[in-house]
RNA sequence: GCCGAGGUAGCUCAGUGGCAGAGCAACCGCCUUGUAAGCGGUAGGUCGUGGGUUCAAUCCCCACCCUCGGCUCCA
């Protein structure tokens, strides 16, 4: 120990701080401060993550990392997972560990049981037991290098795990292999305890004694490598934080995704079922869920009318000879229904639509007058999804695209491109998202057609619309389809959660294989692009998208049920029926309490479900004279400016039809809090006496005054 | 397709080789003016489907269908 010699070493903030010359990040962090100290898990020196044992040297660029950094939470997922092979392997004698990475949110870490057993619930109580006790241990982790061929000797009882060294040393190596190893021409093992070691590059925490705040979640099979022919293995999921609040949180966020989940809020709402009868991956829609549902559609054809489109209608079968020509038989033949028989030929269900609208476009001679020619359809598509990927509204067999194909020239593309994307975010948008992420997807060298100059071309289009909107954009370096780059529009929804929805892609392939042509202003024939383009996707899927955005509580516009209409007494019964009435002929729906005493149960208003119809509840209290609420009147301007595609010449009677009410209660957009007080009955000079059910419709009428995180955004009457 | 878990009333779920259970919802009645469940009653089931074992199957066995969690796939 030379205690007399110090180094420096160099502090993101451009500070320096002197240090003894054995000193480590973990002495760095102490000599910051106590509290840095006891939140490190490891540091990045000179840009590489190392443990804080490490020793450093002069000069060194050092940063801690803590344990409430999205690096300090991925240290500690991946020491947990180390924690969690160590109590499976000394639970189960002759279990083989494979590899066990950090994730989004925590960890896995795959296993090979002995004789094919499989883990059960009662097995991740016991693991999780063990895991305590070896964080109660508080052992180190201690960090070595070897060569290869003593690694293997070390690991020789574990076959996954020298399947790792030698790939690693051989340098036939993936990222993911790189990961558990360190790759190079030795590897780094971590040892815990006499009795657990494992190959990891790290780094990781100082000890056990740092971790604790996780929970295993689920067992699920996974095929070694990913490999679906390879052997299957058993993988516990888990998740790891920093605190036990940030745990708890993360498992208040899980609960709350799965209230929204579309499933039970489709159930609940009684939007759409998926009778077993029907067949997998195949929904039925029920009137509350298709009124929502025909809204969605009434304002895409909407948009698209007036934003140039052309409506076509194709047919759901198709003879082979079309997919054929169009390529879907050479590479989707999988991913498409089995054909049918018929007597003059073979015939498939559609998969796509766009084969159909070449042949619109190929019906007569086309000018370059008449491009961009934007045909667009409603187009329902079948494909075959293996039954395991079926997921609700998410991941289904047969589904409506709002699709479109643009035909235009090569000069055309970048403003096309630039209009089309502006137009997908205008629609988006109304729909209630504003948070959007870009893919900008290019060639895959090995896996595609076309000419290179047609490929910069087309690609360099796109980046143009994306850098003319002035977005931040990511690349997915060979992710295009094998015909032409793409942009793809993430959304981020109301919990946080990225959906993949819209896409717009470009074509050579198709004009080709169809011969689409052209007749240009040079009086020459020319092959068109053509542009694929979906907005919501599946409407199917988007619709569901929605629901778990809104949490069931859909905006008025969409709601299946926009006005509610409680008559105070049964004398007023006749009147509510005008109103709901006028409401219909302003397209705007509407119910009432049922005619007869008793009935308006039904109304469903213990659970609260239907009040999850619509975020913004107009219940009307409905007597024939005015007496208005002049804060419900102006409340209504609002909701009345959304409840039709928003647009500004709404049902103009609307107002003063709701206004002209004893009372009414309006729950903004925010869901909670009631933005008018409502006008109690209480204020009438007699009340007839009400039955229970009216009581139970008032008691509705009041919104819930205290917001929660959990009743946020969400209607709660 | 693969691994695992499931399918019982409209919903959420108990349960048993021998008459099928609860809570909520529904329906009928009673009570009646306030911030998340007033009181009483009634009805509701081919226990996923088809085979098998058994005196007897919702329960045990087999096959299939569907669902859920993953894996793989996703033009």
């Amino acid at each position: 120990m030379s205690s007399a010699a110090l180094i420096d070493v160099r502090l993101p903030d451009g500070s320096s701080k002197q240090l003894p010359a054995d000193a480590t990040s973990a002495v760095l962090a102490s000599a910051i401060g106590s509290r840095l100290a006891k939140a490190a898990v490891a540091a990045v020196v000179n840009g590489h993550e190392t443990d804080l044992s490490a020793p450093l040297a002069s000069g060194d660029q050092v940063a801690i990392i803590t344990a409430d950094s999205d690096a300090g939470r991925h240290v500690l997922r991946h020491s947990t997972a180390h924690v969690m092979a160590q109590a499976v392997l000394q639970l189960f004698p002759g279990a083989k560990f494979t590899i066990g990475p950090a994730i989004e949110d925590g960890f896995y870490y795959d296993f090979e049981l002995p004789g094919g057993r499989t883990f059960t619930d009662d097995d991740l109580a016991s693991i999780t037991q063990r895991m305590q006790e070896i964080v109660q241990a508080d052992q180190p982790f201690v960090r070595s290098e070897m060569a290869p061929a003593q690694a293997l000797a070390l690991f020789a009882d574990q076959p996954y795990k020298c399947e790792i060294i030698q790939r690693v040393t051989s340098g036939a190596a993936d990222d993911g292999d790189a990961g558990e190893v360190g790759g190079g021409d030795s590897v780094s093992v971590y040892r815990n305890s006499d009795s657990f070691v494992d190959l990891c590059r790290g780094p990781h925490v100082p000890s056990t004694g740092k971790l604790g705040h996780f929970a295993l979640m689920k067992v699920a099979g996974a095929y070694w490598r990913g490999n679906e022919k390879g052997p299957m293995l058993q993988r516990i999921y888990g998740t790891a934080w920093e605190s036990k609040a940030a745990l708890q949180e993360h498992l208040v966020r899980l609960e709350e995704a799965e209230k929204r989940d579309h499933r039970r809020l489709a159930t609940e709402m009684d939007l759409l079922s998926f009778p077993p009868e029907l067949g997998g991956g195949l929904a039925v829609w029920h009137p509350k869920g298709a009124i929502v549902r025909k809204l969605m559609e009434d304002y895409s054809r909407e948009r698209h009318q007036n934003g140039g489109y052309q409506f076509v209608y194709t047919p759901h079968l198709a003879n082979a000879k079309l997919f054929e020509t169009s390529g879907h038989l050479d590479f989707y033949k999988d991913g498409m229904y089995p054909p049918m028989e018929m007597d003059n030929g073979t015939y498939y269900p559609k998969p796509m639509n766009c084969p159909m609208h070449c042949l619109i476009y190929r019906d007569r001679q086309r000018s370059y007058r008449e491009l961009p020619l934007r045909l667009f359809e409603l187009g329902t598509v079948y494909r075959y999804e293996r039954a395991g990927t079926l997921h609700g509204l998410m991941r289904i067999r047969g589904f409506t695209q709002d699709d479109s194909h643009i035909f235009c020239t090569q000069e055309q593309l970048a403003d096309e491109i630039r209009s089309l994307l502006n137009f997908v975010l205008s629609v988006l948008r109304r729909f209630g998202f504003d948070d959007f992420t870009y893919k900008l997807s290019t060639r895959d060298p090995q896996k595609s057609i076309g000419t290179d100059e047609m490929w910069d071309k087309a690609t360099s289009a796109l980046r143009n619309a994306l850098e003319r909107l002035g977005v931040q954009y990511t690349i997915g370096e060979g992710d295009a389809a094998f015909y032409g780059p793409k942009i793809d529009v993430d959304v981020r929804d109301a919990i946080g959660r990225k959906w993949q929805l819209s896409t717009i892609q470009a074509d050579f392939q198709l004009p080709e294989r169809f011969g689409l042509e052209y007749v240009g202003a040079d009086n020459q024939r020319h092959r068109p692009i053509m542009l694929h383009r979906a907005l919501l996707g599946s409407v199917e899927r988007f619709f569901g998208v929605l629901l778990e955005h809104y949490g069931g509580s859909l905006p008025t516009w969409l709601a299946p049920v926009q006005v509610r209409i409680l008559p105070v007494t049964s004398a007023h019964e006749a009147h509510t029926a005008t109103l709901v009435s006028q409401l219909a002929g302003d397209g705007i729906a509407s119910t009432r309490s049922p005619p007869t005493n008793n009935s308006a149960s039904a109304f469903v208003l213990q659970n609260s479900s239907a009040f999850r119809m619509c975020s913004w509840s107009v219940t009307t209290m409905c007597k024939p004279e005015p007496s208005a609420s002049t804060r419900a009147g102006e409340k209504c301007n609002e909701m009345r400016r959304s409840m039709r595609f928003g647009r500004d010449s709404p049902p103009t009677s609307l107002t003063a039809r709701v206004a002209n009410t004893t009372c009414s209660n309006v729950c903004g957009p925010g869901g909670v809090r009631s933005t008018c007080r409502v006008l109690a009955p209480k204020a009438t000079t007699r009340q007839p006496a009400v039955n229970r059910s009216l009581r139970a419709s008032w008691r509705a009428g009041y919104p819930t005054m205290r917001p929660t995180s959990s009743t946020a955004g969400r209607c709660v009457s």
